[in-house]
DNA sequence: CTAGGTGCAAATCGTTTGCGGTGAT
DNA sequence: ATCACCGCAAACGATTTGCACCTAG
């Protein structure tokens, strides 16, 4: 399902165009080379970054950048719906790429930590209960906080997702 | 199943306690006048109001308060689980009673008007999806939004809520 | 070449807080 | 009396924006 290419290309610096990347030109955005490098940063995050995380990881690869840049880009792809905005508690606005198909979230109270689930049996039900007081479903958000008991098949310790 | 007195009561000025004051008094509250203010203002509010709402509704009734002493109320409240914050875009953090019973929102995307909900197999398949992850559930946060079709029955006008 | 992007710093906006005075218990 | 509350204004943290310069198309 995956059709972007090796990661790592010959020439040096440009491992060709991110996932991200590709959606921002196909939409007809003018790349610069910041643009790039948050495309390129989304593209690769695992978890849901807020800007400053962005700024972080952005700057490291290329220090010429700035948080309002940031700011400004998110913004744009979000009105081109291309990320989604989150909000997960905590005051700042987090984000999510739409190309990884639809999907909602469970936060770990304890450790902070965003899995993130499907259910069909949900977008039904949602679409029903929408229906019955008279609407058609245009959007949802569905978020579950919750706690593993400590009897539980102990979560992987590996570190992803979430801050 | 209202047990709330008739709210004219012949004294003037105090139509006995409202619903949330009566809740603020039963957790240990100590209640000063812009209290009791806010905590009416919030018993008799059918929608769910920002600071800034509260806080202007407040001051009709009384000028003297202060935003900020809305605002500590209103966290004093969450604090006690009287009220719940909201967060229904827009930026600003919007209350709601705890007392009216656990429900869900329907944001009218074109009119923004908010409608509750409750739905007892949302509920179970919430806490299903939550142990089928290794978890249990702790809290959840569900909002659709919809749009009434022209040729929509009509909502039917018994619920309020919304601005 | 030119519309639009960018960095920087100042401005906004919702919300919090320090302080001296006030009021509920 | 005491300790918590209140109003005021300054402080804050996230996000936005005005301006002068710079770059992709």
């Amino acid at each position: 399902m995956d059709t972007s290419a090796a990661p790592t290309s010959p020439n040096g610096q440009r491992p060709d165009p991110s996932r991200i990347e590709r959606l921002c030109i196909e939409r007809g955005l003018k790349m610069t080379g910041q643009r790039r490098l948050i495309a390129r940063v989304l593209s690769e995050a695992e978890d849901h970054p807020d800007v400053e995380e962005l700024y972080r990881r952005a700057s490291a690869l290329d220090s010429r950048i700035s948080v309002a840049t940031v700011y400004r880009t998110v913004r744009l792809l979000e009105e081109k719906g291309i990320v989604e905005r989150r909000d997960f508690g905590g005051g700042r606005a987090r984000f999510d790429p739409t190309d990884r198909g639809h999907h909602h979230h469970l936060i770990d109270v304890d450790t902070g930590k965003v899995i993130e689930f499907e259910d069909a049996e949900f977008e039904r039900l949602a679409r029903a209960i929408a229906e019955r007081l008279g609407f058609s479903l245009i959007g949802q958000r569905l978020e579950l906080f919750g706690r593993r008991p400590e009897d539980a098949p102990a979560a992987r310790p590996g570190r992803k997702s979430g801050r």
